[in-house]
DNA sequence: TATCAATTGTCTCACGTTGTCATAACCATT
DNA sequence: AATGGTTATGACAACGTGAGACAATTGATA
């Protein structure tokens, strides 16, 4: 490999002034830097960055810690926010895939210490509480907070999310909310509950009865949903006008169970939902209304966080806004 | 940061025998091993990667460059797979998301080349031919290929998946097939177009005539098959018993428009696919039938390949399995 | 001519780790 | 006790980069 020594024997110069080109010193020669530049491009030289990492004790390098990359494609999202904010700054994010509290989770922290990494970010696919790992390096938790709080912390804002999805199918003129939330110990269902309440009392309802909770176990099946509250619900004698589902995956089975029962969704019932799974939303018939959870955005604000400064543990909100789309109509007044 | 010097300090050593406990040197002695380690846990030193690196020049770093980690779920696979196989051997992965040919591209390479990075995989998420772009480092191709073929390549079956799915559907005696595939721009689809036929030949069938092509444009609407095709060939005089798509998310707006003309999928006509997205494909309902592609085990051979000393270039075929849910029933024979 | 600033070069050290080589300690055999 | 051999330990250099101290050279200006 190609290093400053070389570069300054085909020069016929000095190290120094090689080293002093390539650190963009202004005290060279304008005649000089071009030979000297002229010659690195040429050569393809590229600086060590072993090296670099080792005269100047630190490393550039930002861990990511994720639990499930591969379960929920939306956590991709808050993977290329944080990695574009990193590269924009010349910083470089190492990836792992991890299980919270197992064994892997040491190995990436080991991982990132031996290489020196300024900070981690450790992320979940749901808004969650966990227990912190214990380590030095400077933490940055997305998605997801610790008991304490003297963290830095990344969250959606699911209160907002609640609260606005709701204060807008009732601005559409739906009365007859139902939301088929998810499990209670996730925190953003619980916000969004919150959210969802205040909202019917901003417009004058009471819509604590409103909310259906999955039982425990797996939430991904949503058996509970459509094989006993909807098909009660819907034909019961004041059907819901609209179904606020906890998360797009959950209005996928909600679409084909409506349909099952001869209902229209669009028509004769409204459909919304959270997440703005792509391109899943998109491609649902009628195309998914749904409350964009702001994940990419989440991302780039704790790689800001983590390549800050000065840590002062703060807890950021990160907003959401809805997507149109065709499953949530204008109601007709009937 | 405690350094092995430190260590050595402090068990009244030299450095070198502490170099030795922690390379598991076994020239020493059974007590100064066991006074050392003791230490060393003590004050939980890490060795520095960044000097071991420019000691040992090299840097059990491989990058992996991918096309669009953001926009394919699938893709994520590839990645896990590449670095479970990488965290196996001990060796660090840096993820990059890029564009082919533009300068994240270029960048990529050059940061990696900062980190002396042994070698870098470069994937797709759409099997396809690729510009190979200009690098001295080793590289492995995932879900691509280039022109030339020397270099080493890793692939799915995609003649195989065609050929596999094909055999299957006519064993369960189905006859007339339609395969709206994917353009033809994707290797992939002229693969499985090919095993198509050549498994209608082996069951005495001529299927040619029986492949539809996405006219061109963004494949992901579908909005051509959807809106012309299928409500012409299901509504014509002898119409498909199966429809195989290109891929699951085309599936989806089948099952839709099948729903729109009054068809039952599983019932009326058999849907089958490629790519056993998740949780797509477990999530549509019927359950989706169809023929995963391998993308966790291409990344592991993607890795090993990387990581290998000798760089024959080689074109490594994986081949994928079928993955059976209800819409692809027993024909009854009519 | 003296003085000054700009430019370039020499030399040295430091970062943390590990390979090479040398030394020291110990044991067994003659 | 001398020899040879093994085991255990240590001294030192080197990897590539960056920075400081300071000298040497050049060209311009007072």
């Amino acid at each position: 490999m190609t290093t400053q020594r070389d570069i300054a024997r085909l020069a016929k110069t000095s190290l120094k002034t090689v080293s002093r080109v390539i650190n963009r010193d202004p005290l060279v020669n304008e005649a000089t830097r071009k030979r000297i530049q002229d010659i690195i491009d040429q050569t393809g030289y590229v600086p060590n960055e072993a090296a670099r990492m080792m005269r100047s004790q630190s490393s550039d390098i930002v861990g990511f810690l994720s639990e499930d990359v591969a379960t929920t494609s939306s956590s991709i999202d808050l993977v290329r926010g944080a990695q574009d904010v990193a590269h924009a700054m010349g910083k470089q994010m190492m990836l792992f895939n991890i299980r919270r509290g197992e064994a892997s989770e040491t190995e990436a922290l080991a991982q990132l210490a031996r290489f020196r990494a300024s900070a981690c970010i450790l992320a979940t696919s749901f808004h969650r509480e966990v227990p912190l790992p214990r380590t030095d390096m400077k933490t940055v938790l997305l998605n997801c907070y610790d008991a304490d709080g003297d963290t830095a912390t990344v969250l959606p804002d699911d209160r907002q999310l609640g609260y606005d999805l709701t204060t807008e199918l009732l601005r559409r003129g739906y009365r007859r909310p139902l939301f088929l939330n998810l499990a209670p110990e996730l925190a953003g269902a619980r916000l969004r509950a919150e959210g969802f309440i205040a909202a019917g009392q901003a417009a004058g309802l009471d819509l604590a009865d409103r909310i259906r909770t999955a039982s425990a176990g797996p939430d991904r099946d949503h058996t509970y949903f459509v094989d006993d509250i909807l098909p009660a619900e819907m034909t019961g004698a004041e059907p819901p006008d609209v179904l606020i589902c906890g998360q797009d995956l959950m209005a996928l089975p909600v679409y084909f169970a409506l349909t099952r029962l001869g209902l229209v969704v669009g028509r004769d019932v409204a459909v919304t939902s959270f997440d703005n799974l792509q391109p899943l939303a998109k491609l649902m018939q009628p195309g998914l209304t749904t409350m964009e959870l702001p994940y990419y955005d989440m991302g780039r604000v704790a790689m800001q966080q983590a390549l800050s400064e000065h840590d002062s543990p703060v807890r950021q909100l990160v907003q959401g806004q809805l997507v149109e789309r065709a499953s949530l109509p204008l109601r007709q007044s009937a």
